[in-house]
DNA sequence: CGGCTTCTTGAAAAGTATCAAATATAGTGG
DNA sequence: CCACTATATTTGATACTTTTCAAGAAGCCG
């Protein structure tokens, strides 16, 4: 779709890449990314999530292929990583590990408590943890809400809707792009 | 403790490090770590596992202190890394970092499914996927067992109880030691 | 305008959490 | 070694939340 090398940007909904296949590491400019872990025959399964900042596809360096696949959750920039050429420099892949590590324990914290809690965190965690902005986000379709909480689409159809109606987000008309799974 | 650059153990239920404290990186040889995020005055909450193989506290490389909160879930065995002297090669460090990467997709997938799945998937974990070792590992706290699958210490008490009913782990009697917070 | 997928909502069922009480276990000090 | 205390575990009964199943409504695309 884009020239490797080179900033790319992928539409909400669409797969960045697939597991298996050869690829390049990846810094996530802007936008958010759903990271799945999908064996062969098994259907892909929620692993992670990175959001601005954050470096995927890190594997590639060691394997020459990815470990996960990725989709965008929102429209997404991305830009090679490590920035300048070569190897990455320690210090750069140690703030990689650091901050993934971080990350984790932000999604992991995302299936605690009930629901609305969950996919408000959620919600707070894709906008980077800037409230207002709430307002302008086009939300993820409910199914990547779903997996991601560890809640059914229903639940999170349900909960949206609440938090419509207690006026936290704007009512209605602000889907990105029918996720084309 | 012990002794700083040499292999140190710890008995099932003790803290390894507190985050904020000044320290270094260790390889987990054998058992399982347990890693909080604990904020100042908040109470610690679950981020993290590692278990056998898995690398800890390589914040530190970077910040001089942990990040995380570390308590044994076993008695485990860890040794100081990077192995050799000085700054880990990159190809250590990426491999710490893609390993990271999918032990938290095990620790997320750890919250998936229903409380038997989940505590089942927990165990198997805990012991590197080897089940007829479960019958010889002293089962967690179920305190611990519970906020690593967010349950409730009372239901992963029964589902315990069912398990061996089940004949699926071995009767009674196989506590580390009483979880000592 | 169809055809299709996603989203929404309702009602009932299932699964957990909660609350409470009894039992077991470890540690301590005689 | 035993009684005693504090903590952890277990179990039961009930309340609550979420899932499940089903049916419409809404949005997207050709």
């Amino acid at each position: 779709m884009n020239s490797v090398r080179q900033t790319q940007t992928h539409p909400a909904g669409s797969r960045i890449y697939g597991a298996g296949n050869p690829g390049q590491a990846w810094r996530v400019l802007s936008g958010a990314v759903r990271l799945d872990r999908s064996g062969p025959g098994v259907e892909p399964m929620f692993a992670n999530l990175a959001v601005e900042g954050d470096v995927i596809g890190a594997e590639t360096l060691l394997f020459q292929h990815y470990t996960f696949e990725a989709t965008a959750l929102a429209d997404c920039v991305l830009s090679p990583w490590p920035e300048g050429d070569g190897a990455p420099a320690g210090e750069s892949l140690l703030a990689a590990l650091t901050h993934s590590e971080t990350r984790a324990a932000d999604v992991v914290a995302l299936r605690c408590g009930q629901a609305v809690e969950r996919v408000t965190r959620l919600l707070f965690l894709l906008t980077g943890g800037r409230a207002p902005q709430l307002a302008d986000m086009p939300l993820p379709s409910r199914r990547d809400m779903a997996e991601i909480t560890a809640l059914t689409t229903e639940t999170v159809s349900r909960v949206v809707s609440q938090l419509r109606r207690a006026g936290i987000l704007p009512a209605r008309k602000q889907r990105g792009r029918p996720g084309k799974s």
